[in-house]
DNA sequence: TAGTGGTCTAGACCACCGG
DNA sequence: CGGTGGTCTAGACCACTAC
């Protein structure tokens, strides 16, 4: 029969798709323009949905698309570049106009923050809860974990698990020396909660950044800051206007 | 008629699995071993395979699983921390054991590179391909790019498009005094060409680490490195060894 | 060749948003 | 309420790996 081998690696339907969609999205749509719906879209690449949901899952993911349910798909504005510089953290901060305190507890320490903490799991450490907002809209939700024993002022506060308090904690951490920190940035997926304040689904992607701060040699906090991967672009130098396609 | 509404929030079926299966992780499985397969899961939970592997999908995400056609599903080890801080990179050395330099080769600029480089789209860079390797698996693909105008020996290079050529570029760019660098990280996926050497399919996510070296007040080099989002864990200061389940 | 994960289909129903 | 994206099913076939 000698048939000749027309595309001899076929590359997947979806990413095709995906190409051909992206090549699109550049040319013949403008940021905040609403695409067909996916059944249409479907139909017209002549596709299964879930084929075509493929496709869009990773635009999505890339930051170029915007989906919501029950509204639609809309082409993303670039990135938001973030700021996460050491310096500007520096202590996290009382009055910072850019992280919004939400609340403080206290509660024994989850395992895998002891271990950061090098403290035990059942000993107490107070939680701050932030929100970080840019440019009106939630970029990445906190949870400050502040050993109990780390600032002896901290049993004094008094005040209800609300805003208040987290800002008396903040305070109090302003009392020590800050020797250092460090930091990481890995991928994960947003817990429940996290996606509730972040206007996303629980498991969206986020950028987890760790950042551990370091007072007279030893860890006397821990912050884990998940930013919303779709719409962030972390930056760690002085140009927030550093740009690329990825 | 009062219906008593039992699940007022039914969380849906593939976000419940990947609790059950995270759980399983932890207690019943050591790292480096093999997960019955996905028809058998499917079956054993008594859902589709389409949505256990929507739960897989995440925990792979997340990097607590590792899989691979025609082998299977392993528990994947912690992620790797891969130093990316300031100062180790300084200019991109030419004799860095972690760095492996792949090629070299002129061409004209990508728009999005030529943004940042602030050049124009038809202006010669020279791009420098390396791969990262860290503990025998490699973690990074890179692409340099250096304007041909950056340095004048560039012109000379006469080397074949090999590692030799890549390495004279390297040291040709340590003539340069560096003022200073900035450094974003976002998210995305790979495209064909690294995921080959990476080890992954087209599309895996990735953390794409973009620096910007200046020189004389102006962007000498772009580097655009993308590493296995699944596999690392990028970190900022001197403690390499902290560790988050997320 | 047998068994794995990767892709794809053609449906169905659900949760959410807006008018 | 109608329309959107989100979840889920029960299949099928393909690409790859290891034996």
């Amino acid at each position: 029969m000698g048939t000749t081998q027309l595309a001899s690696v076929p590359e997947p339907k979806y990413q095709h798709l995906k190409t051909v969609i992206g090549e699109a999205l550049d040319s013949d749509f403008a940021v905040g323009e609403i695409l067909p719906n996916e059944r249409e879209l479907a139909a017209r690449f002549g596709v299964a949905r879930a084929t075509l949901r493929q496709a869009l899952e990773q635009l999505e993911l890339e930051g170029r698309l915007q989906r919501r349910r029950g509204v639609g798909t809309t082409v993303a504005p670039p990135r938001v570049g973030v700021d996460v510089s050491t310096g500007r953290h520096a202590w996290p901060g009382v009055a910072d106009e850019a992280w919004q305190p939400q609340g403080s507890a206290a509660d024994a320490a989850p395992a895998a923050v002891a271990r950061v903490l090098e403290i035990g799991t059942d000993e107490q450490v107070h939680v701050v809860r932030r929100l970080r907002i840019s440019q009106g809209q939630p970029v990445a939700a906190e949870l400050l974990y502040v050993p109990a024993g780390s600032v002896p002022g901290l049993s004094a506060i008094d005040a209800p698990a609300g805003p208040a308090r987290a800002r008396a904690v903040l305070r109090e951490l302003q009392h020590l020396a800050l020797d250092g920190q460090d930091r990481s940035v890995e991928l994960g997926s947003a817990r429940a909660e996290d996606a509730k304040e972040l206007d996303r689904l629980p498991g969206a992607p986020v950028l987890v950044v760790t950042t551990r701060y370091l007072s007279a040699g030893r860890p006397a906090a821990v912050s884990v800051a998940t930013y919303r991967a779709d719409t962030c672009r972390l930056t760690f130098g002085d140009s927030v206007d550093l740009v690329m396609a990825s």
